[in-house]
DNA sequence: GCGCAATTAATTAAGGG
DNA sequence: CCCTTAATTAATTGCGC
């Protein structure tokens, strides 16, 4: 009785929340501008989204998470490098 | 009725899955999902007004035992994400059920005589 | 004082190896 | 199976009205 099957059998007509799935390209676009600002304006997000095909919305939460990967992979790449000046 | 249902293509809450699911859905700092009861008498509230007064405020908040506070978050964060839905989609579209209940964007917050 | 836009941290679950 | 990562949620800050 593993309660991991998601048996339901009687619904299979739900569409279960499929998410957006990024081609290289798309993510070679986000990337770069990331690089050049982390924090872009709306207008810029909005051109972005329309270059690359996909809603202003998910241009944003992939910012949102890139960020906070970014953070995490600075923690961890390098823990002890900066000598606090406090 | 349905075991696990989450989720509509466009939109609205997400309940949590029954009994077999971890029992903590409480985050680091002590925040806490609201529970699903909670949320779809919020939702109830905001399909017949997105828009409420202070007074109602705090008789919801009192009825779902939530601070105003919280009522007052969830009713903003709940107008943003539904601004963007109609943006994003010209359309109310909902599978199966449409409300097109939501047509001014421009509900005036009721102003206190 | 409230609404709103922007943003955050934590979490939840889809997709793919 | 498990990791990556997109999507969601409650809360916060700052701004203008």
């Amino acid at each position: 009785m593993d309660g991991t099957s998601p048996s339901s059998p009687s619904l299979p007509r739900e569409a279960r929340r499929r998410r957006l799935v990024l081609s290289s390209s798309q993510k070679d676009a986000l990337q770069a501008l990331f690089q050049q600002n982390p924090y872009p304006a709306t207008e810029t997000r909005e051109r972005l989204a329309q270059e690359i095909g996909i809603p202003e919305s998910r241009v944003q939460v992939w910012f949102q998470n890139q960020r906070t990967r970014r953070a995490r992979q600075a923690r961890l790449g390098s823990p002890g490098s900066p000598g606090e000046g406090q | 009725t349905h075991a696990l249902l989450r989720h509509d293509p466009l939109g609205k809450p997400l309940l949590w899955s029954p009994f077999l699911q971890r029992p903590l859905h409480k985050r680091k700092g002590g925040q806490v999902r609201f529970s699903n009861d909670q949320t779809i008498e919020l939702e109830k509230k905001f399909e017949t007004q997105k828009y409420l007064s202070p007074p109602e405020r705090k008789r919801l908040a009192k009825m779902l035992q939530l601070s105003e506070r919280q009522v007052k978050t969830w009713f903003q964060n709940r107008r943003a994400k539904w601004r963007r839905l109609k943006q994003e989609n010209p359309q109310s579209n909902k599978k199966e059920e449409l409300e097109s209940l939501d047509s001014p964007c421009e509900q005036r917050p009721d102003l206190p005589s």
